[in-house]
DNA sequence: TTGTTATTTCAATATTTCAAGAGATGTTGA
DNA sequence: TCAACATCTCTTGAAATATTGAAATAACAA
């Protein structure tokens, strides 16, 4: 993950409703969430939420797919890794404190 | 760590200038810089490398120290460590597959 | 085709953020 | 106290972003 994509994707998530939008979207798993389900979700108008989605598909952070009328919108869990894995391994530079507190208590193997 | 202030330090980081900061004070570790050695370091004025370091402060991601003349900042790793917890776990409800791409080759035990 | 639903695009406005430089503040040593 | 240095604050103007509501586009069903 270079910079550039990194600090896009940081711009896109930190806003209120796009960080709800991926959580939201996270948790809908591979099924993922049209417009207008998530726009009701996260309390905006469908403009709103068509605007914010755009947002967060350009950062590459979603991603979408027509299905009939309705667009499909699902988390990108490839980039969402990416990115976590930039800001812990790239930005953070592995630092042994910053991974510990970021394992917590659950053990990844 | 609460949404509000998760968002506070996505912002203070999707900012390239701010993102190269906090890259450096990291590497600094525990000795950290003062604010003239970050502006040079990260090509900024000496009043928009303050700024800069105030906003980071106030977001939580970095601390300060005054020594004598000086002011040392050092990278907050709790709050580093915390934002990313925060993404993995909170954010992204432990995805595995986000876990995983996180992880990436090293392993963390 | 016509009507309905889902989503996007557009224009206008308001707000926020960025960058640069001048001046103010705080600290040290003579 | 004064001079030198490091940092902060304030102001200005430019650029990016957010919000709203109305209109446009796309897909489906009768």
């Amino acid at each position: 993950m270079e910079e550039k994509r990194a600090l896009g994707m940081l711009g896109a998530l930190s806003q209120e409703t796009r960080l709800r939008v991926v959580r939201y979207l996270v948790q809908c798993d591979a099924d993922g969430a049209s417009a207008g389900d998530v726009g009701k979700q996260v309390g905006a108008t469908s403009s709103r939420a068509s605007f914010h989605l755009s947002t967060l598909e350009q950062a590459g952070l979603i991603t979408s797919e027509r299905q009939s009328r309705k667009i499909i919108y699902r988390a990108n869990f490839d980039n969402l890794g990416g990115l976590i894995s930039f800001l812990l391994n790239d930005c953070c530079d592995s630092h042994p404190d910053i991974r510990a507190c970021c394992m917590g208590e659950e053990q990844c193997c």
